[in-house]
DNA sequence: ACGGAGTTGTTGACAAAGTCAACCATTAGC
DNA sequence: GCTAATGGTTGACTTTGTCAACAACTCCGT
């Protein structure tokens, strides 16, 4: 019954991956992209090219904050626009050169910082984590 | 490698709760806790009494807002100080009655959210998942 | 083919959360 | 005793999140 302490632990981790990019941001974030937008990067990366709203679903955030997110990526030429054929309202997002090396760069310190915090967790351990995470 | 998408999928499971949780405030934050205010109630339920210090390193948040979280929930009466014996500069936290109440309100709201964001879980899942969150 | 209902994306105004640095009071270590 | 470290508070600020309204487009039933 007590799964409320897996809401706990699963907001400790994610404030620990915060903060410790934070920690190394001036070592890759080279754009000032923040963890908002690096997150976004990262997701588009996996997902290209892709609309709005499908970033909105995958990341489950507002609709009016990927605007704004993406917004701010394109001004600095992190990602492009297309139109996106058969549907006039929507766009379709993708990462310019630029934008897929700040991924890269992003997924480098993303992949120490993670094997820090996942050390006490066996390869086995970390593969079902992501198996039951990609389950819910 | 990949251990990336784990970060990913554990941001998106917090965004998940903390949203499904919003649609459900109106049930049962009757003191306006909000989200940061009542994973600190959680926090310091299960650890009581506790220093301020104690919750900055469960809950991995910067101090000041420690401070200004405790403060709040000070002023709406959830939350009672005590000075502590052999250190001066600190003070025990503990919950109020009505704190308490707060907690047991937040706690079944919760676990039902999670009851339904881990519902494709077994039972052994979330054991499995909850014991390798705690040994992050 | 047209008229409403639902999508997709944008904007505005605002509330909540996080960050960073400076600052007392106290405690601990030489 | 002096210095360094710890616990807590405050101020000023940036970043995220929320909610509601809106334009443009697609879908669907008649």
């Amino acid at each position: 019954m007590a799964d409320i302490e897996i809401a706990r632990l699963v907001d400790r981790m994610t404030r620990r991956i915060h903060a410790a990019l934070n920690g190394k941001a001036s070592e890759f974030d080279r754009h000032r992209v923040g963890p908002a937008g690096g997150i976004l990067l990262l997701t588009l990366a996996d997902h290209e090219p892709a609309r709005m709203q499908d970033l909105v679903r995958l990341m489950a955030r507002d609709k009016s904050q990927m605007t704004r997110g993406v917004q701010a990526l394109e001004r600095k030429g992190l990602i492009g626009r297309q139109a996106c054929a058969g549907d006039a309202r929507a766009s379709l997002l993708t990462l310019t050169p630029e934008g897929r090396a700040t991924v890269d760069a992003l997924e480098a310190a993303l992949a120490e910082v993670l094997g820090e915090i996942l050390s006490p967790l066996s390869p086995e351990d970390r593969d079902r984590l992501k198996d039951v995470l990609r389950r819910i």
